[in-house]
DNA sequence: TTATAAATTTGTATTGTTTACAATGCAAAT
DNA sequence: ATTTGCATTGTAAACAATACAAATTTATAA
């Protein structure tokens, strides 16, 4: 299947559902955008006109700390997340902002950190440069 | 020698000098503790007391944007900065916050992103997880 | 079913970071 | 001396994110 159910993938992750949290669960599921707390308040207002934005940060942060969800610091101006957490890169254009994922390089599974003192929980690999859109449209 | 010439890595990266530049970036140079922008901020004030705290983020955007610093925004709460720009990755211990060094895997230089169509400028990679102080305070 | 407790949601107030912008300062060039 | 252009400063404003307490919903027990 396309896309997993919300609310098997709360309780997968041992999160309590709820109209709130199945809806936002839902909306990161279909929408592989890497939307932030903001989109998603303003995509699920029309749907539940109650919805307290506090209640999308409080869930997504839930969802982050429960690893059904990722949440991504790229972009300094903006948290994004990912319903996505199955391991892959991702990419930030510079110019335009877009976030896209990117397959992670093979050989990246044996790359290990190296004589660390700590015990590894998230990895997190990104590149940031020009897509091909803002590199034609700027290059002439 | 252990550190970089502040005035010589400015012009090395083309950011035209001045006492407040030049000061922060000595600043980077001589304190490799990924500092936020407050924390440069507060120790140049001694120094220059009528450093503006808007100088400090305009000059810290220009050296990452020139090169010469890079813009770490691993932890959600607040952006640090680099001064150390050859390549390495970063570990945030998830519990006390601090942010360390990390030597990058060997195999990782033949790690190249997979079918992309956009030019890489920037490469970062980092680890979340528990350090072992925190670790072993908790642990027992 | 009703009562009680626990968990979740809501909305406002607040905090704190970052940016915008206009005024000022400064130094090199004319 | 004047102009030009960039850098700096400081205030105001925007904005994201959090704290908190009240309200609501859900679960549990009587």
């Amino acid at each position: 299947m396309t896309h997993k159910n919300a609310l098997d993938t709360l309780q997968a992750y041992g999160i309590h559902p709820s109209v709130q949290r199945i809806a936002i669960m839902d909306y990161l599921l279909k929408h592989r955008t890497h939307p932030t707390v903001d989109e998603v308040y303003v995509a699920l207002s029309k749907a539940i006109p109650t919805l307290s934005k506090t209640t999308v940060y409080n869930t997504l942060r839930i969802f982050s700390e429960h690893g059904a969800a990722l949440m991504l610091t790229i972009d300094e101006k903006k948290v994004c997340f990912d319903g996505v957490v199955t391991p892959h890169a991702h990419f930030m254009c510079k110019r335009c902002g877009q976030l896209a994922d990117v397959q992670l390089p093979g050989c990246f599974r044996e790359c290990q950190p190296l004589g660390v003192d700590f015990s590894v929980e998230e990895t997190h690999l990104y590149y940031k440069g020009i897509c091909k859109s803002c590199a034609t449209k700027a290059g002439v």
